[in-house]
DNA sequence: GAGTGGTCTAGACCACTGA
DNA sequence: CAGTGGTCTAGACCACTCG
């Protein structure tokens, strides 16, 4: 029994080159949407041919840390930008259209988390954790209700005040102003009856079926930095996935 | 406007390698489960490097199209083994259980397509269809009940009898008896209130909420070939999704 | 035109599998 | 051991972007 079961000893070199460069965009040597250096500088600086150079970073391109652009240069992702914001918000119309969407915060608190908030956070539960409460609304009307667990650590200076003056992706929010990029998430789905709490909220009747999904988001490194539990109103809206 | 919009004219040639080997999979020249020519051996036959075969490989190795064994060869993917079981059910126990599913046949029946399965199969309203039901079982309980409808062109033979006597994955099935491959999926999620009918076979209470799964299955060449309605009792299981 | 990523080739060697 | 896929290199040329 290990802790990481399947990390085999001896690692190709552009694996190596790409854990490098992971640890470089940990670090902040290169921010959300500025170019990295051509890949002949990271062979040089490397000391390894441009086609390994290449393939760590067809990896993380893949993993969608990087974003390439012919021509132009290879690029560190960013939540920022509209191509990306429905990478991770999954709910669409079922008529199709492309409604914009907007956001209402409600509630920001400091509190001691839950047995369960601290586990999904891999925190102890001495360690203090904001709770932010949030509305999404898809043409006027309110159709996710949010619940977030942050790690008080890593967004010391969070303000209910801030978050309701701001617009735009949370996530935006967070790799701009606190460094704590999102790289992936787990979401486990299930059908629930709305509680009255969420029926008022969302304008449905009590005990109405909501979706709920509630997901831990990761940074570098598989550390997980949010724990998120939505409520979907999905009378006229699906959640959308492909499998393949 | 074009029916495919983001066709470039000039493909790179390991994607007309790619496409060529799609064509060979697609015709049955190897069949599920069976290894594919070695890289040298269809570099030789395509008059191109083992490197441009490497990476229409590479591509179609992603795509779950063929699967690579270091150092026995390269096969086509199967849906009939334990490994690729999940890739399409993604439910799961709360309790992080391996549990061993059952399945149980209830009906077959051919009918004529409603508007929206015609639709969802991109087949005239005239062409007859296939509707499947059945339950899965996990732990002896039920948590699954399938509404299916297959084109019935595509089928021919597919009885109630057959089905009632299969153990496994319908997807093995359908490409071990009708070279029917199942390559990719696309779903839509919502949370329903139970109908009587879904109640009693599932369990539940009348108006209890239930996960509804809209699936549209792709063979080779992006054609539909199964529509798929399922309502998961979501209690004491999830459905699991990766966001990356 | 210079600089970037994208493609293609050829060859060497490594890692794994199974007879 | 031979045969497979996996890695790494070096070099040539293409396609795209922008000054």
């Amino acid at each position: 029994m290990s802790a990481v079961p399947d990390a085999p000893l001896f690692q190709p070199l552009y694996r190596q080159i790409a854990e490098l460069i992971t640890r470089s965009l940990d670090g902040g040597e290169w921010k959300p949407g500025e170019a990295i250096p051509s890949e002949l500088e990271l062979a040089a600086r490397f000391k390894v041919s441009q086609g390994t150079v290449r393939k760590a970073i067809d990896e993380l391109a893949a993993a969608h840390l990087l974003v390439r652009r012919q021509g132009k240069g290879t690029f560190v992702a960013t939540h920022s930008e509209e191509r990306t914001q429905f990478r991770f918000l999954r709910l669409a119309p079922d008529d199709g259209s492309a409604e914009r969407l907007s956001r209402k915060f409600l509630d920001c608190r400091r509190m001691r988390p839950s047995a369960e908030v601290a586990q999904a956070l891999d925190i102890p539960g001495s360690q203090a954790v904001l709770q932010v409460r949030r509305l999404l609304y898809f043409r006027g009307a309110p159709v996710v209700l949010d619940d977030l667990w942050l790690p008080l650590a890593l967004f010391k200076g969070l303000t209910g005040q801030r978050l309701s003056e701001y617009e735009g992706p949370l996530y935006g929010l967070f790799e701009a102003e606190f460094g704590v990029r999102m790289i992936r998430a787990e979401e486990q789905i299930r059908a629930v009856a709305a509680d009255a709490d969420a029926a008022a909220l969302l304008e449905v009747g009590p005990g109405a079926p909501l979706l709920s999904v509630d997901r831990v988001s990761f940074t570098y490194g598989d550390r997980p930095v949010e724990l998120r539990r939505g409520l979907y109103d999905t009378r006229s809206h699906h959640y959308r996935n492909r499998l393949s």
